[in-house]
DNA sequence: TCTGGGGTCCTTAATCTA
DNA sequence: TCTGTAGATTAAGGACCC
């Protein structure tokens, strides 16, 4: 029997865990004073900066993620204002890891305090899905001193709106026959990707919760908001979405930016903070055995207009000074430096492993040697991948009878 | 309200190239 | 060889997520 997530197997049982107020909990737990008050984990009162965690108890004073700080201060001024400790959510976060996988050995780590597990095939061995779930939550809590709320689904999406139902410490199993009924009455905002803008341009049209989407013609929703998010949209209001846990995702771009504590036009400031920068962003390149061909220099000014601009160099490199001497050149070529300065980045995309010589440096194919060349390069895209590297000594010989 | 830092992906437009 | 075009690539900006 066909069933609309997938065509051709039986469907998986798919679960979600996001940890509750992950790092307000884990600061509350190592600190007993911190227990059952207002802890607001982010940038400090005074300072510029946004919430990043709060607290159940803060957020009863309606403080959220992403606020400004000075709006939390002004909601809950008797709240315990901290920084992040990185390192120690970052250790609360691989033991989640570890607990989870316990269970089943695919394991996706979808962000710090989030995860998604395949647990079909655990089924079998543990129990029922529910039976897994309360295992995974009390494991948590007596190991960890923490909560977590559970969401299961035929898929990542219904897995992840589901464990949103019933925080703190919650867990919403949804069965496939239960999904469309479940999506219906949520607002549109509860599909993950559908963020202030999208949920404007919806509500602009008349619909506000996914069954009224999902009431859209496919055509209608591509014509207003082109194939890709058309689609998108048209998928998500069915519950269609992917199955697959456990993909390791490669990273894209390695970025770092300092946002000053006052507006500053000072170019011998600029100058050592983008030194800062690019050491930075080199450092963990190497560590991480990448460099990178693109450079991108992001700078905010007054009044938060932001701007970027970007180069794309045919060398790749992962070492301080050429990483601050092409960012630098940006930067002075650039039209705003006499503006009061806000924010300023750097950026290294277009990533490949190690510091060899890069794609890009394909002759044409107009012989029949280049031809060999581009032949023995898509074998390699094939096997790696379009962004894999040649490794010096395949190029070489090319690069010598072309010349 | 006055907006961090680290990412990913999408869109658009211009240009290059197979 | 010429021409036309589909598809990459580059650059800039923005939406979104945790």
């Amino acid at each position: 029997v066909k069933h609309p997530f997938r065509q051709d197997a039986m469907p998986k049982f798919i679960m979600h865990l996001d940890m509750d107020a992950f790092f307000a909990a884990i600061e509350q737990r190592d600190n007993p004073a911190l227990k059952g008050k207002p802890v607001i984990i982010g940038a400090l009162p005074g300072g510029r900066g946004v919430v990043s965690t709060a607290s159940y108890e803060a957020r009863k004073f309606g403080v959220r993620s992403a606020m400004p700080i000075s709006e939390a201060y002004r909601r809950c001024p008797d709240g315990i204002f901290l920084r992040p400790n990185g390192r120690k959510y970052v250790q609360a976060s691989e033991q989640v890891g570890e607990i989870l996988k316990c269970i089943s050995p695919q394991v996706e780590m979808a962000s710090i305090d989030e995860a998604y597990i395949d647990i079909t095939g655990s089924i079998k061995l543990l129990g029922s899905p529910g039976t897994i779930a309360m295992l995974v939550k009390d494991r948590i809590k007596s190991s960890l001193l923490l909560t977590a709320s559970v969401g299961i689904g035929p898929n990542r999406l219904i897995a992840k709106i589901a464990s949103d139902m019933n925080k703190p410490d919650g867990l919403t199993i949804v069965k496939e026959s239960e999904v469309l009924e479940f999506l219906s009455a949520l607002p549109v905002s509860k599909i993950p990707g559908i963020g202030k803008k999208a949920e404007e341009a919806l509500n602009k049209l008349g619909i506000f919760y996914i069954g009224q989407l999902r009431a859209r013609s496919e055509r209608e929703l591509i014509s207003r908001f082109g194939e890709s998010m058309g689609g998108f949209l048209f998928n998500k209001s069915r519950g269609i979405s992917s199955d697959e846990v456990g993909r390791e995702d490669i990273r894209k771009s390695i970025s770092k930016e300092r946002t000053f504590g006052e507006d500053t036009q000072d170019s011998d400031r600029l100058h050592r903070t983008l030194l800062n920068l690019s050491s930075d962003i080199g450092r963990t390149a190497r560590k991480e055995g990448l460099s990178g061909r693109t450079i991108t220099l992001k700078i905010r000014l007054e009044g938060f207009e932001t701007h970027t601009r970007s180069h794309s160099y045919d060398t790749a490199t992962d070492t301080d000074d050429v990483i601050f001497q092409r960012v630098w050149d940006l930067f002075s070529t650039s039209p705003w430096t006499e503006k009061p300065v806000r924010l300023i980045g750097v950026g290294l995309s277009d990533l490949s492993n190690g510091t060899g010589a890069q794609l890009s440096l394909f002759t044409p194919a107009k012989t029949l040697r280049s031809k060999k060349v581009h032949a023995a390069i898509d074998r390699i895209k094939d096997r790696f991948g379009k962004k894999a590297i040649l490794p010096a000594q395949a190029v070489e010989p090319a690069d010598k009878e072309k010349k």
